[in-house]
DNA sequence: CCCAGAGTCAACACAGTGTCGAAAAAAGTC
DNA sequence: GACTTTTTTCGACACTGTGTTGACTCTGGG
């Protein structure tokens, strides 16, 4: 019996491409999207300015490769354990709002870059799918919620509880990741959301 | 005595640089900054692209120019009456909100154009600054609440809670205006601000 | 009438994007 | 190893948009 076939390893143009998407990474740490020059991220690879575009078709179609090697991370990690049932709803929102932050930190220039007005459609409604995503599961455990009496029944409305409570989530992750501290910044969002839900007037 | 001196009325060029202006304001209600070109600003105010020089810098700077206009309706209308005491919290924090709701509906194209990344650094600073004041009124106002006992003590800090809901408004108002309706919109950022405020855990 | 400065614009230089086709490099076949 | 095929590279080009310059026109006051 023959050995097992010998996998093909990644091509020399596959390395390039993942060079190219590192650096476009590593940049847009820095500045906007719309600073990064082709020749730049070119150069970053070690290929030349035309060559880029045998990889990409443009610096937006860039973005879409980026984003899709963030999503796989981003959809199992954050959407799919999003309020996921614990103990108490302390830790369960606790420990989602931890898990963002935490994500943003790894991914949080491809995620700013994607929210951009100027960003590709797709792009913008790979993030509005997400964050479709994340309302409607919070609306889920807000309606649960009141149906057993543990939270009052609205108005205000589950939907619209659930999309400014999401909305906060993110503007806050995104705009105040430096200025305050991670748990500062978990404990408060964590006891905003409690008293949002759970408080009566 | 002589009569009074005869007030030169705006001249060519004063007016032209309005006509800029508004053409401006009219384009970033349907697109952003960075797809605006400096041609279709000149046609629109009836003069040649490079007569555009004449007026401003560079985009940028039109835009900087266009924030200055807006800049006074919105420190009077917004900062100065941000939180006003009145009768009881819920209304004033319902009608701050209200206010503003429609200010963003005057002028929400050129703010949302300065707080995009690619803006120049005074734009960003000057969103930066409207925000810090509005965070310190609120801060302000929660702290005056716990000293009477209106509201309980922290954590969280008055600090981090008025950012985060200052910042939830911002976020809510400029990406939910078209999906939810005002009232909803009003009334449930103003049921979480006062859940948040005032509500134990 | 003449002048000053306000306003205008064609023509230019330049930087960045995206395309093309020819050539080099790598991979596969006998 | 010589061959074909596919992958990868890049120089040269066309195009678009920006910002600058200098010469021109217009306007109002003395």
């Amino acid at each position: 019996m023959s050995a097992p076939v010998r996998r093909k390893g990644p091509s020399k143009g596959d390395r390039k491409q993942e060079a190219l998407l590192e650096t476009a990474e590593r940049l847009l740490a820095t500045k906007p999207l719309a600073e990064i020059g082709i020749e730049e991220l070119a150069r970053g690879a070690g290929i030349s300015r035309s060559s880029f575009y045998f990889y990409f078709e443009s610096r937006q179609a860039m973005l879409l490769a980026l984003l899709s090697r963030v999503s796989d991370d981003l959809v199992t990690q954050v959407v799919e354990c999003w309020l996921e049932p614990q103990s108490d709803m302390r830790t369960t929102v606790g420990t989602s709002i931890g898990l963002a932050v935490q994500m943003w930190d790894e991914h949080g220039a491809v995620l700013l870059a994607a929210q951009n007005p100027d960003a590709p459609p797709e792009a913008q409604e790979f993030m509005a799918d997400l964050n479709g995503r994340l309302v409607a599961a919070t609306e889920d455990m807000i309606d649960r919620n009141r149906a057993t009496g543990a939270a009052p029944a609205g108005p205000p409305s589950a939907h619209s509880l659930a999309t400014m409570l999401v909305g906060m989530t993110e503007h806050t992750i995104s705009h105040n990741a430096g200025a305050l501290g991670r748990a500062e910044l978990v404990d408060t969002l964590t006891a905003i959301w409690h008293r949002a839900i759970f408080a009566a007037d």
